[in-house]
RNA sequence: GGGAUCUUAGCUCAGUUGGUUUAGAGCGCUGCCUUGACAGGGCAGAGGUCGUGGGUUCGAACCCCCCAGGUCCCACCA
């Protein structure tokens, strides 16, 4: 067989992966011959496309499921895709826009079934970019959060949670945007990093009953004074001793509201008074609650003003258009007693980038401090490590502060909230977990027996992605499928089908530290919660990938590569590799294509090898003592090197595993062991030596097939007949053999030596090329 | 403001409980070699008072304190 001096990943990972498909060796069953190996895949966004940061993060779970897979594992790895509330709702409503049609002309049936058809158009996608990775995933198993078990689970979890009391909805200061007309949770809320130049407006309170007295206030915020319902001062503060108590008019409508102490109030800021507007500003609301202020709420939910700020001509206006008309009222009316520039952090919505207004709403919240009190022990206690362990201290930090989760969206992309109302009242309505149950409920909770589903109302709200997320290692295994859950007390709980009693808890999660909050800390409350068990034994949390500047790779900024065009370019094996070589768990790794340069060179170097033991003849007579030494040398040194990658797996030092194999590759097997047994040109080498360097290739090849897949079964399948289904995928991992370190020792002192006259041979002239053994011979 | 974490060769990082590390790797750099697997190759070399200043110790990159700088998370000031 003649092969080619270049190695093509394009002529072979396609077809390798096929034929692994075809075997179906990715496939995983409950099997009590076997220890399982359980990974889920972090789900990506249905809708979207494979970035940098899923090929690092899926890279390294494929490399841990291959390995585990020929340690004999029953290796499981469960893709899917998420299905995003907002960000696929976003991406559709973009879509209709395009299309000149508007999202608020539609009804909530038929935006969902452009919704669907959209997923329809674009869902499968990323999954099968993976594949071109070569992502080993059990395809039979991939789930989407909105598939209907999922669908139902995620209802049936809501119910439950409400049954236990752990859900409740309430009037809560929440992060709104005013563009798309929902809530926004605290995370997708972002704020310019160097803060942003605002102005600071003086205004003026005339206090009540008095000649000519004042007090002056400063805000950036104008527009709210209409909702003002009173002035804080700090209770040590001298200057205002005497005001408090007494009471001061807001401007133009001359509402009568209190001056209150509170300790909130910092003295050295501006004036040292506050207004206080409960109904548009979080601190404001609390002090609010301390001093039983009412709330009056101007800002309706599109950030106009309403009528409730009581001057007709601001009605219906624009908050930053009339703050502009205020600011030039209050100058007229002598109100406005100066300005100053001021820098400030503004939230903005992460998606519509429209500015935050803080607003009560009645909304869907989870007690978090009830139900997270084992997921902070699981993690302080190690039941559930994180790596590296320097995210222990966060997540403490995080659980032990943990505030209470909003979980409703003003959105129809997503698990409706199965809430369903019956009158006006603020507790006229029931959860249930259809619409019969809601039924049953509301009559009973009416005593109206004739009530029909035309009564009720559901609630048009859906869940956050996240209140969906939190079940995937559980719901991937149907755990909250009919039969496995018993309803006895109105609970729920997980029973163990097969599936999930084998597969679960899962062995490890491969993730970014970016959702340790959103998503690792809310799976393991639902898994203790459910299954009363942890989803994971170990979390891996990678780094960031960035560019060599150290900016995060983004679309805006343009310095993402397409990761498909770099595997048409470096091969998966080299993208792979090279992804890997620099990324050390928790630690942002410094994209550079030269990385995966480097790992498309290795996979040459590695084929010329192959190349060159391939086109060997054998005589049984051309053994020698010396080429025993090398092979009981290079045995020792790869046995050497499996122990040091055991132990760096151990530890998912996976990128330091693979510069173990890649020496011991490059420089051990390569640069000494082959120049060392290599023949004189045309000659033949010794048949023992020959099918040690066989046997010593493919145990080279199963240490490497994790990391480089492709190659190394491509290698694995020529380098002799085999089996119809012997692959290299579910070869047997090497097991640990004896290495002498003595001679490991003496052959670096060897070397050395052999170095060293390479070295005057340089030096001189001479051709250091030549085949090591007469080199050897020719100098000694 | 609260917390975490980091600072080791030109770059990116290892250095495990303080003593075989006279401080290592990959990439880069410099020089040399090149018809016999591979120029996408081979060999060799140069480069670091381990952020600053103290301290503990027989001994510190490693432990303690101070300072300087970086990164991240959380909260957020009208």
């Amino acid at each position: 067989m003649e092969l080619e001096a270049k190695y093509d990943p394009r002529q072979v990972e396609d077809r390798i992966y096929r034929e692994w498909m075809k075997f179906d060796f990715f496939h995983a069953e409950p099997n009590e011959k076997k220890e399982p190996y359980t990974i889920v895949i972090p789900p990506p966004n249905v809708t979207g496309v494979l970035h940098m940061g899923h090929m690092l993060n899926n890279t390294i779970q494929d490399v841990l499921i291959r390995k585990a897979r020929m340690e004999g594992k029953e290796a499981c790895w469960v893709p899917g895709t998420d299905h995003a509330s907002i960000a696929t709702e976003a991406r559709v409503v973009a879509m209709l826009r395009e299309k000149n049609i508007k999202k608020h002309t539609l009804t909530r049936e038929t935006f969902l079934e452009y919704a669907w058809e959209w997923r329809e158009k674009f869902g499968g996608i990323i999954l099968e970019q993976l594949k071109k990775l070569g992502a080993s995933c059990d395809w039979k198993r991939t789930s989407f959060t909105m598939d209907p078990d999922y669908y139902k689970a995620v209802i049936r979890v809501f119910t439950d949670l409400y049954n236990k009391g752990y859900i409740y909805r309430g009037l809560r200061m929440i992060n709104w945007d005013c563009e798309a007309k929902t809530a926004l949770s605290n995370e997708e809320v972002i704020y310019n990093e160097d803060g942003e130049k605002a102005t600071l407006y003086s205004v003026r309170y005339k206090v009540k009953e008095s000649k000519d007295d004042w007090v002056t206030v400063a805000t950036v915020r104008p527009e709210t004074i209409l909702g003002d319902t009173a002035i804080a001062v700090n209770p040590h503060d001298r200057r205002y001793k005497k005001l408090v108590g007494k009471y001061v008019l807001v401007p133009f409508i001359n509402r009568e509201i209190p001056v209150i102490q509170d300790d909130y109030v910092d003295k050295e800021f501006g004036t040292g008074c506050l207004k206080i507007t409960p109904a548009h500003d979080p601190n404001d609301y609390e002090i609010g609650l301390r001093h039983n202020l009412p709330v009056i709420d101007t800002i309706n939910d599109d950030g106009t003003l309403n009528d409730k700020c009581g001057v007709v001509k601001y009605t219906g206006i624009d908050r930053f258009e009339a703050r502009k008309m205020i600011i030039r009222d209050l100058e007229k009316s002598g109100h406005l007693v100066g300005t100053q520039d001021f820098m400030t952090r503004i939230g903005r919505s992460e998606r519509t980038q429209s500015i935050v207004e803080p607003k009560l709403s009645l909304q869907w919240f989870v007690r978090m401090k009830e139900i997270s009190g084992k997921a902070l022990k699981a993690v302080e206690s190690g039941e559930v490590a994180l790596h590296p362990s320097k995210f222990k201290n966060v997540y403490r930090h995080w659980m032990e502060n943990v505030r209470d989760w909003c979980v409703s969206r003003q959105l129809w992309w997503g698990h409706r909230i199965p809430a369903w109302y019956f009158g006006e009242d603020v507790d006229d309505f029931v959860v249930a977990e259809n619409e019969a149950d809601a039924i049953k409920l509301a009559r009973k909770k009416t005593g109206n027996a004739s009530l029909t589903l035309k009564d009720l109302r559901q609630d048009p709200d859906v869940l956050d992605t996240w209140a969906s997320s939190w079940l995937w290692p559980l719901e991937v295994f149907k755990g909250f499928d009919d039969s496995c859950y018993n309803r006895k007390s109105g609970k729920i709980i997980v029973k163990n089908n097969q599936d999930l009693s084998y597969f679960y808890p899962t062995n490890v999660l491969v993730t970014a530290p970016e959702i340790l909050f959103f998503w690792v800390a809310r799976m393991i409350i639902a898994g203790y919660e459910y299954a009363g068990k942890k989803p994971f034994q170990d979390v891996y949390l990678t780094g960031i990938v960035r560019d060599k500047l150290r900016r995060k790779m983004s679309k805006s900024l343009g310095n993402s590569p397409d990761p498909l065009d770099l595997i048409e370019q470096y091969g998966a094996d080299g993208v792979r590799t090279g992804m890997l070589f620099s990324s050390p768990a928790g630690n942002d790794l410094l994209f550079d294509v030269k990385l995966c340069e480097q790992g498309r060179n290795f996979a040459n170097k590695i084929w010329n090898a192959f190349r060159l033991v391939q086109g060997w003849t054998t005589d049984a007579g051309a053994d020698s003592p010396e080429n025993d030494l090398t092979t009981q040398w290079f045995e020792s040194r790869m046995n050497e090197a499996l122990g040091n990658m055991e132990e760096q797996f151990g530890k998912y030092r996976i990128s330091e595993a693979l510069l173990s194999i890649y020496r011991l590759i490059w420089d051990d097997f390569c640069s000494w062991y082959l120049e060392l047994i290599k023949p004189p040109y045309g000659q033949p080498i010794g048949l023992n030596t020959y099918h040690k360097t066989l046997e010593f290739l493919e145990q080279l090849m199963k240490m490497l097939h994790p990391f480089m897949p492709f190659i190394t079964e491509e290698i694995y399948r020529n380098m002799k007949q085999r089996d119809e289904r012997d692959y290299l995928i579910i070869s047997p991992w090497p097991g640990k053999g004896n290495f002498n370190r003595k001679l490991i020792e003496d052959a670096g002192e060897v070397f050395a030596v052999i170095s060293n006259i390479r070295n005057i041979r340089n030096a001189n002239g001479l051709s250091a090329r030549q085949p090591l053994r007469l080199l050897i011979k020719s100098d000694h």
